[in-house]
DNA sequence: TACCTCACG
DNA sequence: ACGTACGTGAGGTAG
């Protein structure tokens, strides 16, 4: 028995847009893509549990039907389909074609004519089963021996016997029911006072609607019987519409029907450009021979292991002649500066790889002093280096004693470039995104949680695909990316400013910080001395202990308990907020708000940094080494992780205390701090080309001085410290994307006040709002905004329907070239700084933002900031000065 | 793991 | 009518 299934395309379609009516499913685009998600998990599971021999799937038209014809208020009740869901027709379309799945639909004809046209001449072929995946009850009556019904609620299949169960009645007398009952969402209108229940008793009663009609007036009684006999009419005319058309001009081609394989480029190039990661991935290819095409002469991936240093030696004598050479190395562990080489792998055609093994526990391993020799001669070469993540294999080869100097092209930071807001740039994730590869997973070889081993304990024969594979997919990332970053005009700042910098950032890494422990040590015990006070001072305020870190049960003590009033909600889970600006306020009419601040901040100082930065030092060297990520940040700053030195407190006495365990590297050091003036103002009125700006920044004002004079129309000598306050809040706010409410929030002004405030600053300095309109047109048109060395940000909610989505991604674009640029700046200074400070002891060890943080030799001092201020004040001409402020202490509170 | 809160530029 | 400043990372609780 082979088995045909016919879809009702457009109830498919409805139902999974409803389906998500709740949580809408969104992409990064902003496109609404719930019901084709719901269209192509539908047709997954029909296939592949329901196994077709044969499928269809039929459509409505916009156009009317006979039934209109017949009957104009037929469905005019329905509510049009919403924009939502009319907009992802054309994806369901396309679904349907990659799944190589025929698609009818006829003008003036319903999808369910369609289908019963088709049920109905299917059921006269041969050892034929027809399955309809319908939720509609009118499909009932079409239900015979080989017709029947796969319910889309709980994938029941509905026989003759499942239509009586549930319907009341035999599938040839649910004509009959539906005329006398009507259908509310069609607009059938039926019989006045007949519904489900009592159309089952009277057909069954009476036997079939003419029946009914006939002699149910005369043997029923009371309203009843009355409205049989009136709406007599109305129900024949409800029993045409209801009767689904069996003769409709349609072809039963079985062959056409034929369940194929479904076109998986199509499919999984549809299910990327709408961001079903799961979907696409369940395509994904395991094998690398898939990556060949025929051109291409060998028939499978080439990954191979040295296994002498004679084969070596003519490998890499190769991989010279060709100039670039993708590298990849294996280690002991994933912290740089304890990582030990395990093996190396490298690629220079693609397919092709070899992985060298030098640490492992079994098996033959290469002699590590005799590999190292050959790959410094390679390295120390012009040879270009391409790698994922190039700033980490650079330190293990430092570790070694070798130095990548001509790092060539880093995957993971073109990937960035090409597209600063994906969510990572891991390689497995690139390698399925551009050729649809699924990588080894590292799980698999070395485990993981508990269980995890070391990758020196894998056999060699299994790290060598592993391995072999990151080589190989570096070499044929780069190949990818290289046009794409040619095309999108990143080169410059591909090869002048970020590849150039991981080696910055790998010595900064590197030579890390020196914090004093011991000071910590005792800060740690101040501070918890005084978190005991408060709390304690707390309960007994409260009359009762509660877990003060918890913001759940202090909710409940400051609103429930205490009795005070919630003002704000916090931003997911809806519950009361306890945040800062919330206990302020309640600070003015509770003494518990406060002592909750005060707690707060101590403890957050404690566990935060106190405790936590001791247990960062490296036993090895005695400093803490950061992180710094070059592929986070979508507006192109670094970001800082384990720890993150980039937060350090210092906005208030307590937290600043905390930087005076930064500390220089010892004897005849000092920690020299240098760090941007108003870089973003300067960098603002430079893109916005704003001449009142630029005078001030040109005469050295203080520049929130001289907004607070022009907004309030007095002389910048006469300006109040109220007024600056006020005119320094409100040029951040311009570099965020100024709104009132966002500016009163953060300021003393009122919304009205902040209203009239960025009115007059854009009166004031008309070329800011000419920046800001401008900017946020180009975004509408091209879809992104760029710094002023061409770095890019997407903006796919630029042109959002909702207000909220828009309105964010216009504060993005007006922000973003001027973050970006300012963080592309102090790159540029970052590289010529450590070019010129090469060889000297002075080290570069932290960058936050607009600050560079040195460990300073006290007899290179003076050349030192020669430097630093020579390539800081000159990475990038500006129309305004570019200021630097240094200062020298011994911790880096002093240096400030 | 999600959420809340808060540290920095 | 609605939610509201840009960019980050980390520690704590609670499920």
């Amino acid at each position: 028995m082979k088995r045909l299934i016919l879809i009702d395309g457009s109830a498919v379609a409805f139902r999974s847009y409803f389906a998500f009516i709740r949580n809408p499913l969104i992409n990064s685009r902003g496109e609404n893509t719930g019901a084709v998600f719901g269209f192509v998990n539908s047709l997954n599971k029909i296939i592949t549990d329901f196994n077709p021999d044969y499928i269809t799937v039929l459509f409505d038209t916009p156009k009317p039907t006979f039934r209109h014809e017949r009957y104009p208020e037929y469905k005019s009740t329905r509510a049009k389909a919403p924009d939502e869901l009319v907009e992802q027709l054309p994806w369901i379309e396309r679904a349907i074609e990659a799944f190589r799945i025929t698609r009818i639909s006829i003008e003036g004809l319903e999808a369910d004519d369609l289908i019963g046209t088709l049920a109905e001449k299917a059921a006269a072929e041969k050892n034929l089963e027809i399955l309809i995946f319908t939720g509609d009850k009118d499909f009932y009556q079409l239900v015979k021996d080989n017709i029947k019904i796969l319910n889309p609620k709980d994938y029941g299949i509905l026989d003759a016997e499942g239509v009586k169960e549930k319907f009341g009645v035999y599938p040839e007398s649910v004509i009959d029911v539906l005329a006398l009952m009507g259908d509310s969402s069609d607009n059938v209108p039926g019989v006045p006072g007949v519904g489900p229940k009592t159309a089952v008793s009277l057909v069954e009663e009476f036997g079939d609607l003419n029946r009914v009609l006939k002699e149910g007036p005369s043997k029923k009684k009371g309203k009843l019987a009355k409205s049989l006999d009136e709406y007599k009419e109305q129900a024949e005319l409800s029993r045409e519409l209801v009767t689904i058309k069996t003769d409709c001009p349609v072809e039963l081609d079985l062959e056409k029907f034929s369940l194929a394989d479904p076109d998986i480029d199509s499919l999984v190039e549809l299910y990327r450009r709408l961001e079903f990661q799961s979907l696409a991935e369940k395509y994904a290819s395991r094998r690398a021979e898939t990556l060949f095409d025929s051109s291409e002469k060998q028939a499978k991936a080439d990954y191979r292991q040295v296994k002498n240093l004679k084969e070596l030696d003519s490998i890499l004598g190769k991989a010279a002649k060709i100039g670039e050479i993708a590298i990849d190395t294996e280690t002991t562990s994933l912290m740089p500066l304890d990582a030990r080489l395990v093996g190396i792998s490298f690629s220079f055609e693609q397919g092709k790889a070899f992985y060298i093994p030098v640490g492992h526990d079994r098996g033959k391993n290469l002699p590590l002093d005799e590999v190292l020799k050959r790959f410094r001669k390679l390295f120390t070469s012009d040879t270009g280096i391409i790698g994922q993540n190039l700033k980490y294999d650079r330190q293990v080869f430092k570790n070694h004693g070798i130095y990548l100097n001509n790092l060539f092209f880093d995957t993971m930071i073109a990937a960035y470039l090409i597209n600063p807001g994906a969510r990572t740039y891991n390689l497995d994730s690139l390698a399925l995104d551009k050729f649809n590869y699924k990588k080894m997973h590292i799980d698999e070889l070395i485990g993981s949680g508990k269980k995890q081993i070391g990758f020196n304990e894998v056999d060699i024969e299994r790290a060598t695909f592993y391995a072999c594979e990151d080589a190989d997919f570096a070499l044929r990332l780069k190949n990818e990316f290289y046009p794409e970053i040619e095309k999108l005009k990143l080169k410059d700042l591909f090869f002048d400013i970020e590849m150039p910098l991981v080696n910055v950032l790998g010595d900064m890494e590197e030579n890390g910080v020196k914090i004093d422990a011991g000071f910590l040590k005792e800060l740690s015990i101040e501070y918890g001395r005084k978190l005991k006070n408060i709390e304690k001072k707390i309960f007994k305020e409260v009359g009762q202990e509660f877990n003060l870190n918890s913001p759940k049960q202090l909710g409940e003590i400051l609103f429930d308990k205490l009795g005070l009033k919630s003002t704000r909600k916090t931003a997911k889970g809806g519950a009361r907020s306890t945040s800062v600006d919330v206990l302020e306020k309640l600070a003015e009419i509770h003494p518990v708000p406060r002592m909750v601040l005060d707690y707060r901040q101590f403890a957050k100082l404690k566990s935060t940094y106190i405790d936590a930065l001791p247990e960062m030092v490296n036993e090895s060297t005695g400093r803490v080494h950061t992180s710094f990520n070059q592929t986070i940040a979508a507006t192109g700053r670094l970001s800082s992780t384990d720890p993150n030195l980039q937060n350090i407190p210092v906005r208030t006495e307590e937290g600043k205390e905390i930087r005076k365990a930064f500390i220089p590297a010892g004897k005849g050091y000092k920690i020299l701090s240098a760090d941007y003036s108003q870089i973003e103002l300067r960098i603002m009125a430079h893109i916005a080309n704003d001449k009142t700006m630029i005078e001030s920044f040109k005469k050295d004002e203080d520049i929130h001085r001289r907004t607070a004079a022009e907004v309030y129309g007095v002389d910048i000598k006469n300006v109040t410290e109220a007024q600056r306050r006020a005119a320094k809040t409100a040029n951040f706010a311009i570099i965020y994307g100024v709104s009132a409410f966002g500016l009163s929030q953060q300021s003393e002004l009122s919304v009205k006040e902040s209203k009239d405030f960025i009115d007059i600053y854009f009166d004031r300095y008309p070329g800011i709002k000419k920046y800001m309109d401008d900017t946020i047109e180009f975004a509408r048109k091209k879809g992104y905004v760029s710094t002023m060395f061409g770095r890019r940000r997407y903006l796919p909610d630029i042109n959002a329907k909702s207000v909220q989505a828009r309105q964010f991604a216009e504060r993005i674009a007006i922000n973003t070239p001027i973050q970006g640029s300012a963080a592309d700046m102090i790159k540029i200074a970052m590289i010529n700084i450590a070019k010129d400070i090469a060889g000297m002891k002075s080290m570069m060890i932290l960058q936050v933002h607009d600050e560079l943080v040195f460990d300073a030799r006290e007899d290179e001092m003076d050349r030192l900031k020669k430097i630093i201020k020579k390539h800081m004040e000159g990475a990038v001409k500006l129309k305004v000065p570019v200021k630097v402020d240094m200062g020298i202490g011994d911790n880096w509170l002093e240096a400030h």
